[in-house]
Formats: C-alpha cells, structure tokens, sequence
DNA sequence: TCCGTTTGCTAGCGCTGCTAGGAACAAGAA
DNA sequence: TTCTTGTTCCTAGCAGCGCTAGCAAACGGA
C-alpha cells in the first residue's frame, strides 16, 4: 500500500515538474520554444515520458494554463478587495487584468489565445476560471444602477468589460496599439462604463 | 522591352495567384492547414517558387492580411455611411467589424492574431489599414461630447473601442464567450460609449 | 547556331509532435 | 534465493514542417 503511494506521490511530482518546466521556459523564450523534446531534456526524462502524463503538448498547455487562471482570480480578487470604493475597485481589477498580461505574456497567451480544450461558461468550468470571471462581475455590480445600464444582465456586462480588456491586453502586446496611450485608455473604457467624466 | 513586360506581369500573376490560394486554403481548413507544400501543389509549382515571391511563410501572410485590411476598411466605410445617425453610425461600424470577424476567421487571423509585421499607428502604416482605424475615429466623433467623454482624445478613444471589438470577436470565436449573448454584448458596449441608455 | 542568364526543379537539412518496440528494473510467488 | 510477471522508461524512427543548395533545362540575344 505504501509503496502504490509512494508511487503515485513520485509520478504526481513529475507531473508538476513538467507543467513547471513548460511554464518557465515558455515565459522565457515563448511557446514556439517549448518543444517536447527540449522540455523533456530540462525534466530530465526522455520525450515519451511526457506522454505517460499528458496526451500531447495541447495538454501541457492546457495544464499551465488552469495554473494561470488561478493566478490571475487571486490578483483580481486581491485589486478589487484592497480598493476603497466601487469605483476604484473597477479600475483596480481592469488595471490588474491588463498588468498580468503584461507581465506573463506566455501564460496569458496559453490561457486566452492558444485553443485550450476548457469549457467556457458551461456548468463544467473549473472553478479558478468561474472565480475570475465573477470578480468581474462583483467589481460591475454597484455600477448596474448608472443609467445607461439600467437593468442589464450583469454576465452578459461581465463578459463585455472582460473582452474590452482582453482586446486592449492582446492588440498593445502584439505591437498593435502604442504603448504611451495604455492609461488613457484605461482610463476612458472605465468612464465608458462607470459613467463617470473622465478625469484629466 | 515588351518581352520583360510579359515576365513581369506573369510573375505579377503568379504573385497574385498564390496569395490569393494561401487565402483559400487558410478560410477553408485554417492557417494550420496552410503548409508551404500544400500551397505549392496548389499553384501548381515547385515549394522553392513560393520563395523567390515571399521571404517565407509569414510573409505570404501578411500580403494575405493586407487584403484583409482593404476589405475590412471598405466595409467599415460602408456600413458608416448608409447609417442615418451619429448613434446607429456606430453601431453598425461595431457590428460590421465583428461580423467580419466572424465571416472571415482566418483573414481576421492573419490580421490581428499572428505576428505579422506591420507598422501599426507609425507614419508607415499601410493606408488600408490606417484608413480602417480612420472608420473608428470618424464614427466615433460626434460622441465626443457626451459628458463621459468631455476632452477626451479622439486617438486613444477609437483604440479603445477598436479593442473592445477586437475582444469581443476573438474571445467569441475560441469559445470563451457565449454566442448567445452576442447582441446583448455589443448593444451593452455601444450603450457604454454612446450614453444612450440600454434599449431593452 | 551558340552562349549566358534566368527559371524552376529535385533532393535534402534540421527541426517538429508523436509512437512502436524492446530492454531493464522492481515486485510478488515458489 | 530464484523465477515469473508486470511496469517503467529509453532508443529509434515516422511523417511532416519551413527552408535552401545546387543542378538541369529553357529561354533571349548575338
């Protein structure tokens, strides 16, 4: 019995050595530099090992990407606690949602650009995906009452903030939108959506 | 003199031809599917033809992607003019954008996704693409003085709600958003910029 | 008709994700 | 302690990728 454990224990420890590996060298070099054999020499193991825990290197993927979503729910619940008043606690969770695509670009790329086999918005979303998208939603809720939001579905508001967000994160990464305007444009998709002039 | 016309312009031809199958081949199975030797079969030449056109395979992209930029500029304009009003001028911009990405999944792709290397928002930007960007402005304007909005920066404004479309369309397509709730998203967005409240 | 240039081919390099098959090792039974 | 059984994990290899070297054939001009 204990030596099954000690067994399982060992093949659980790779297993999140590899995702580790993945998420390291992805976040240095990129994923067009995580291949399977380089990530299999880095474990220390030989390639098809990687294939006695994950079926292909969608899955690898995949896996750092749940860790990611984690991540990510815990800084946004995080921004939006520490923030003194609805209004800030909106602009707090915006700011912090572009600062970790910022700062991790490969694992934001792993979670929201890559085609990752996760159920979105399906009772089977695994929970640290439901928690970030409901900070969004918590962070919306005071700003229902705003006139021109009066009595709109607060997911279907949730996940418009969240896309707005997600546009500026991806479109100023890939060298699409210059970098010197990011505040203010914070700044404006938070007055669009609070309602609230822009302050200047 | 006429005969290195005659080469010029058949070599304009094949140029033409293979972007133009490049296209097909990523619209009808995705850029994935798009291998330099599938596209040689299908203009009918040799692999190491493709190379004395483009550089590689990312630069067969981004001849793709510049189409791309034409007919999204183009439809832009349109759906900007044949609006009655400043408010349904917008609408109808956000709405034409995101069903062009839609319609055109992987155009859309080699556009805005895939690192092609484009000059974006420099002096050098390709005029079909500054002329896109040029759509957002213009129909953005005459909301300019809704009291949210008061002194705010053209530029920065049509960035910002060029990305949120750009969200809304990409997060849609992997899966990430319902489609369902597609139409209230982009009424709840246009509501946001505009300040008119939500028509429900 | 001959020569030089251009054109486009075959073949191949080093890489990718992934897998088949066998060797080595460990665990339980005689 | 020895033999058998089952697991673990490696070597080797497949098909396909982007890309390129080098040669053969076709063509244009003299």
């Amino acid at each position: 019995m204990t030596i099954q454990n000690r067994k399982e224990r060992e093949r659980a420890e790779r297993e999140k050595l590899i995702i580790t590996a993945a998420r390291e060298l992805a976040e240095a070099e990129g994923w067009e530099a995580v291949t399977t054999r380089r990530l299999a020499e880095r474990v220390e193991y030989s390639q098809p090992v990687l294939y006695s825990h994950f079926k292909g290197k969608g899955a690898i993927m995949t896996a750092v990407a749940l860790e990611g979503f984690a991540e990510l729910a815990a800084e946004l619940r995080e921004a939006r606690m520490a923030a003194p008043d609805p209004a800030q606690a909106l602009a707090r969770v915006g700011a912090a949602y572009v600062a970790f695509a910022d700062r991790r670009p490969a694992l934001y790329d792993a979670m929201f650009r890559q085609s990752v086999d996760l159920p979105f918005a399906t009772p089977e979303t695994p929970a640290a995906l439901r928690a970030g998208f409901e900070e969004f939603t918590e962070a919306l809720r005071p700003h229902l009452r705003a006139p021109h939001l009066a009595g709109a579905d607060p997911g279907p508001l949730a996940e418009t903030f969240w896309a707005a967000l997600h546009g500026l994160a991806t479109l100023m990464r890939g060298g699409r939108l210059p970098r010197e305007h990011h505040d203010t444009r914070l700044t404006l998709l938070l007055a669009c959506f609070t309602h609230q002039p822009t302050p200047r």
